[in-house]
DNA sequence: CATTTGACGCCAA
DNA sequence: TTTGGCGCCAAAT
């Protein structure tokens, strides 16, 4: 084993990735998930910064049903989640 | 180290 | 229902 002392970043990266295909998460639940409930805007704030394609970042949404951001295009993104079906 | 920014959420008016 | 304002957290500058 390694080591590991995730920090928040990281603990969302790897929630994230979790997210099996066809699901979309609210940032909320993401970072209740990562840690903090409250800490939306840090989830938000680090999927901002985190251009990996690893991370299905575009499977995240608002609360309120809305699409926030993608970092390769928001219209990239909602082509994604209607071809998965999370639509 | 302090301040600003940002892909948000919830409440009050 | 819509708009405005506050709260809360982490990373960047």
């Amino acid at each position: 084993m390694i080591k590991k002392n995730k920090t928040f970043a990281d603990k969302v990266r790897d929630v994230v990735r979790k997210i099996p295909k066809g699901k979309v998460l609210t940032y909320k639940e993401v970072a209740r998930k990562a840690g903090s409930e409250k800490a939306v805007r840090a989830v938000g704030n680090i999927l901002s910064k985190n251009f990996d394609p690893n991370i299905p970042c575009h499977r995240i949404i608002r609360s309120d049903g809305g699409m926030g951001g993608y970092n390769r295009g928001v219209k990239n993104k909602i082509t994604i989640l209607k071809k998965e079906g999370a639509i």
